[in-house]
DNA sequence: CGATTGACGTACG
DNA sequence: TCGTACGCCAATC
């Protein structure tokens, strides 16, 4: 099947708690940059993924919870976000700036040996 | 098989 | 500066 969703998966899961990522930020470490509409695509099949992906990590370049509708009705992005520690406003992640992870980067400096 | 969509992003008007 | 249009690649209808 198309490993682009395990990757997809595999980036959103490498998130660490507490932080979040951007559908493009993932493209980008899957090197595709431009692809950033499949990253939603992919982390929309993501229930067909053996484990759970903490997909509400995920948001768009702008810190929004633009997936929150894809979630549930219930159980949403806000809430699990703040499980984790991350504040959210008005469907907007705080200071998302600062939590912002990004995949290509980071893990990068690991493959570097730190 | 062909056209449209898609949890986005960038470029252009 | 804000809004609209288009492009990404793959899947679905």
């Amino acid at each position: 099947m198309a490993r682009f969703e395990e990757e997809v998966w595999a980036v959103v899961r490498a998130v660490p708690v507490g932080r979040v990522t951007t559908y493009g930020a993932v493209a980008r470490a899957l090197g595709m940059e431009g692809a950033s509409r499949r990253v939603g695509w992919a982390l929309n099949a993501c229930n067909r993924a053996a484990e759970p992906v903490p997909a509400h990590r995920v948001v768009n370049r702008l810190g929004m919870l633009t997936g929150q509708a894809h979630f549930g009705t219930g159980w949403s992005m806000e809430d699990r976000l703040e499980q984790e520690g991350i504040r959210v406003k008005a469907g907007r992640v705080v200071e998302f700036e600062e939590l912002f992870w990004d995949a290509a980067v980071e893990l990068a400096h690991e493959a570097e040996g730190t």
